[in-house]
DNA sequence: TTTAAAATGAGAATAATTCTCATTAACAAT
DNA sequence: ATTGTTAATGAGAATTATTCTCATTTTAAA
């Protein structure tokens, strides 16, 4: 069903527990479907695959867990520009995070890794900077570029 | 009216000029709301200012001229994560770029110079290296922090 | 099991944005 | 200045994404 390790699973399911949220049917398929996916899809993305599984859920219930699960970390939220927000799997706090490279013409999205150019040192010692020259508490960020992706420049 | 330099307020009406676009009375309203308050509006917000003015311009005309603007690089269009866009009066390009901390209670938004450590040219670094290793063009980039504001960490 | 609370799901409600099309205004050419 | 062409407007309908409501079902602890 999936290609996940279980240790990888069973952080995304434990974490529910930890929160003393339950893990009922339609939860485990979201967070399924982004694992296996690994892409970045919209609500009604994840509710059309959701609905091939029995017990997918319902679209209202699809969009309450996206927030619940967000909210406790196991899923990132972001918005590419065209009014509809996209998520995707989350990963575990000590794994390489990463950025994106936005297509305006094709809405594609291409993750790099933060690891790149120490690109993740650098924003760590910006954070410490902002926080304490705006005495804002950041709690993590979005970086995206935007432009034109290497296919949609070619056939004009 | 405006407390904009003469010079600023004509490159932004000169822009339009190049690309064709008549300077009409709803674009004018637009571009003299945002610069005034150089802060960051939603399209219902700039609605309801430019409903005071006189030919200020119906809902729609403000979407369609905003989605020009943006178009057209006179106007910087950014998501703050509600579901709502924002937009903001665009600096020329020669001048100095910044970047957001958002706060996810209160939604307020604060902007800061990419000018602070030296933020710009490790950006300008970063997008040579992508653009080609991913054969990606890049036009622009949004870096937000978010996070709890000042205010917001007091009161409660 | 039994039970209480948490979660679901169908659909209505809301909110942001886009579309349609008859009317108006901008501006280049007289 | 007047005119003609065409871009642009604006009122409202339509669409789209998201949230809300509440009767019913499911989870997990006792
Ligand atoms: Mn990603
Ligand atoms: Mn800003
Ligand atoms: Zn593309
Ligand atoms: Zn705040």
């Amino acid at each position: 069903m999936t290609d996940l390790s279980d240790r990888e699973i069973s952080w995304h399911y434990n974490s529910l527990n930890k929160y003393c949220c339950r893990l009922t049917k339609p939860r485990r398929a979201i967070l399924d479907i982004l694992s296996d996916t690994g892409r970045h899809l919209s609500a009604d993305q994840i509710y059309k695959e959701a609905s091939k599984i029995s017990s997918g859920g319902g679209l209202s219930t699809i969009y309450r867990n996206l927030e619940l699960l967000v909210r406790i970390g196991l899923v990132w939220k972001f918005e590419a520009g065209d009014n509809k927000a996209r998520y995707e799997i989350a990963k575990r706090p000590d794994e390489s995070h990463h950025h994106h490279l936005i297509c305006k013409k094709c809405n594609s999205i291409i993750d790099y890794s933060d690891s790149i150019g120490n690109e993740k040192d650098f924003i760590r010692e910006r954070e410490k900077k902002l926080s304490s020259i705006y005495n804002f508490k950041i709690e993590n960020h979005s970086i995206d570029f935007f432009g034109v992706c290497h296919t949609c420049s070619k056939n004009k």
